[in-house]
DNA sequence: ATGTATTATATAGCAAGCTATGTATTTATA
DNA sequence: TATAAATACATAGCTTGCTATATAATACAT
């Protein structure tokens, strides 16, 4: 690949996030899961309720995005969802049974990706790395605020 | 966001890598174009042509990813598909004139995205940044690589 | 020369992301 | 109290990415 792509932050940052997901993705495979439920699942890891919205919130993704999630979740078993009483509107998440059991093998899995990926730096670089990722996206974040 | 997602580098790279799209998206709308043509435009931007192949090898993407794109850009006038006379195979790609005159802007807007994203950090964190995002990518490809 | 590999591209089908918009319910206001 | 505004979620339609597989053309090997 041609350096000048290697020096473009945006570039770099969309072929890193693809890597990570693919990797992420074989590994889940064998447990029925994939990358985009991850955050679902830590949100709801602790057996609280979410409604869709906390949790696209939670996840910074758009409430549709969220909702076609937590449909193929719904679908494979991994939650179940229910109508707040009170208010018609809402619907509360939980992860079923079923799902509370892979937790420790899916945080293993995402531990074990994340070292990988990080085990060419040093622990001051994976530091600063972190730090950078954070501050890239306030970043970004404000700038689309700012429109 | 919780304190434990934004020390997590998959997690982090994927939203960063979200927010560079949606900007770099939202600035070249007017231009009717979008952030998946990037890689191709840079790649010809020369007047050369390649090769689907070439391209998707280029930006490191799936060879299917590469026609799906190429097959917008053709639809909406960006660039022309030759079949190679020799080996009937190969199909020669090149941005369309029209296309070309957008190159500046491209660039100009591609710049100014990824000045944004990195304007919170010191050049000192800029760069161990973009190299620490080098070390993930070749990390997570040998990883990749080794199954 | 013929059959087998290899190569380049195409197609099918899915996931995960987005924007824009619709629908139902609740809250607030005139 | 009726209407308007706000809220939560659903739906439509698109892009960008993936894997798996098919098709067509070329190259290789017997």
């Amino acid at each position: 690949m041609p350096l000048d792509r290697r020096q473009s932050a945006g570039y770099m940052t969309n072929w890193a996030a693809r890597l990570f997901a693919r990797a992420i993705d074989q590994k889940l495979k064998p447990l029925g899961l994939s990358s985009g439920y991850l955050p679902v699942f830590f949100a709801l890891a602790d057996g609280s309720a979410r409604t869709q919205k906390q949790l696209a919130r939670d996840a910074s993704i758009e409430q549709p995005t969220m909702a076609a999630t937590l449909n193929r979740m719904e679908r494979d078993g991994l939650i179940t969802r229910e109508k707040d009483s009170d208010d018609r509107r809402v619907t509360h998440i939980r992860l079923s049974d079923q799902a509370r059991t892979n937790a420790a093998d899916i945080q293993a899995i995402v531990n074990q990706v994340n070292e990988t990926a990080l085990s060419g730096l040093n622990s001051l670089e994976q530091r600063v790395f972190l730090d950078a990722l954070g501050k890239v996206t306030t970043a970004l974040a404000k700038a689309e605020d700012a429109e």
